[in-house]
DNA sequence: GCTCAATATAGGAAATTGTTCTGGATATCC
DNA sequence: GGATATCCAGAACAATTTCCTATATTGAGC
């Protein structure tokens, strides 16, 4: 399960991240090494899950999603009842690409990606009909200056 | 340039998105295709820029990322140079995950992840000795509940 | 420092997959 | 309603993945 993680796999990593569609002998290449090795790291970095998925990163206005919130969210309840629904009801919805709950004054930060600001209003009468919290603040994207998932493993 | 996406486009999408590294086969079966099509509608949506990248989502806590941070600034300066300034400086730190602009009270909110408390505080000391900024909140991150990159394509 | 065991490696064979081509079907425009 | 363009399934070929085998490397115990 908890796998050691090496130079060579940390080069493997960088290469996957930057570009996932590459062969196995580009990434061998890349990182001095031939193909079965590279194989196998990654089948073992896959099983331990340090490889949580392989995705397309989509260009999201392309696609019709126009509008991007942070939200900012107070709860007065903390109990594991209303944690475990409120959980829930942010898992189940697709427009909510991240959520963590946070030290501190403000409790929970979600960015919630849709359509437009009625698709928005839908999801935030939606979410506050289905579980009580306390004070909302969202927070519109203008523009988006960055956005990767890319982790700087420098070597 | 301009692509019509149809729903097989966005059928083909929601499998990548889902698993990108599912064959062509794979996909074509899911869609209700063959991979001759499916090859040549990924390539347009390539080409046209739908799909900005393929990549590997990693766990960031295993490759020794433990925290991450969400930064709320304003400024006071709205000037073209300071902006081109500080938008290069989100551009060139790797930290930086995600970058936007906003509209109202606060101007921008960064998603800075680093491997702990100390990284942040080199990041912020950085950033503001490199361009001047009014008011910084950092909103640390205890949990990630969710986290993803996918939209939901519904067909 | 040597031996043995464990692990990692390169190279290659077989199976799978990606890419291109062709002919035929469907839709579109005048 | 016919010409033009677009799209699709299937086949052929090229490339890649996957797995196997033999060799090299590393580390622990003596």
């Amino acid at each position: 399960m908890a796998v050691r993680i090496d130079g060579v796999d940390r080069k493997i990593l960088a290469e996957m991240q930057r570009d996932a569609s590459q062969s196995l002998d580009d990434i061998a290449r890349a990182v001095g090494s031939s193909k079965t090795p590279v194989w196998n790291r990654i089948r073992k970095l896959k099983e331990a899950g340090v490889i949580r998925q392989q995705t397309v990163f989509l260009d999201a206005e392309a696609l019709g999603f126009e509008a991007c919130f942070f939200v900012l969210i107070r709860t007065s309840e903390h109990d594991a009842d209303w944690q475990a629904r409120f959980l829930k009801a942010l898992q189940d919805r697709a427009e909510v690409q991240e959520a963590h709950r946070l030290a501190g004054d403000i409790d929970y930060i979600l960015k919630v990606r849709v359509r437009n600001a009625r698709a928005y209003d839908a999801f935030y009468q939606a979410l506050i009909s289905e579980v009580r919290v306390h004070n909302v603040t969202a927070l519109l994207s203008m523009e988006e200056i960055k956005s990767t998932t890319m982790l700087p493993l420098e070597i």
